[in-house]
DNA sequence: TAGGGCACTTTCCTAAAGGAAAGTAGTACC
DNA sequence: GGTACTACTTTCCTTTAGGAAAGTGCCCTA
């Protein structure tokens, strides 16, 4: 039997749907819009509460962030100078799928290693909630 | 101010994201799945389906595919001997998150570049459907 | 016995992601 | 003048993903 080719329709989903991936990977993308959530505003702070984390890399995740309006990057000109980062309600939108996500990841673990891995009931619902801690 | 940590709940919901992103990423692996979804079930037919993508490659995303039980790996010995890769109910568990990965990819397109990129309303749902073309 | 199809594997290579460590420019404080 | 803090950048290195091309083992048909 020939092969069957895909509909374009379903080759441009799948350019959709990667383009969403690019957006949320990265291994510290995720870690980064937690910490921004739950209260961080300065690139040292952030740095600090993510351990393992380098500055290149920081610097390098935040400004696709930014270039992907999901946070927003400050300048507060009283002295000393300032530069606080905040996430952009559109960052919400992400929420969803993040959950989403999450909720696949561990049934999946269950499912593949067969063994219980509870979490009590607070999801990044409550790790993404305004305030943290 | 000092950084607030993440609670390590949050930890792990980055943690069992990442297990369903690691799931689903990999270049090709949407692409196996639509191929085998919309019919082709035997490896030079997928590998044909879908341009651009090399046996090595194709040989390494299916093994991975099956490791996770998205999809089935039969071997129907009669002559000439025939394997065929089909993929498992489990795969349907992906389809809400693809759809929403492939909306809000869609959406994001339009926001950043802020240009329309319409689709006939045929989607992933439609891609994955039982039977293609 | 030669050639062809199938389902891969092997070898070699390139590009991109990620990390460690150090450096830097501006300001402030002592 | 020296030290420290902030927000990065730079350099160099390692790891990983992915790809091109060729090869392999098996069976089948002519």
């Amino acid at each position: 039997m020939a092969a069957k080719k895909a509909k374009p329709v379903c080759l441009d989903s799948v350019k959709a749907v990667r383009d969403t991936l690019e957006v949320i990977n990265g291994k510290w993308k995720l870690d980064i819009l937690i910490s921004l959530s739950i209260g961080n505003e300065r690139f040292t702070d952030i740095q600090d509460s993510i351990p393992g984390i380098t500055p290149k890399i920081l610097a390098k995740e935040l400004k696709e962030l930014e270039q992907h309006q999901l946070i927003k990057r400050t300048i507060i000109d009283d002295y000393p100078i300032k530069i606080v980062y905040r996430s952009e309600n559109y960052a919400h939108t992400l929420h969803p799928i993040i959950y989403a996500l999450k909720e696949w990841g561990l049934n999946h673990r269950k499912k593949i290693f067969n063994k219980g891995y509870v979490e009590t009931d607070a999801a990044i619902a409550s790790c993404m909630s305004e305030e943290g801690t």
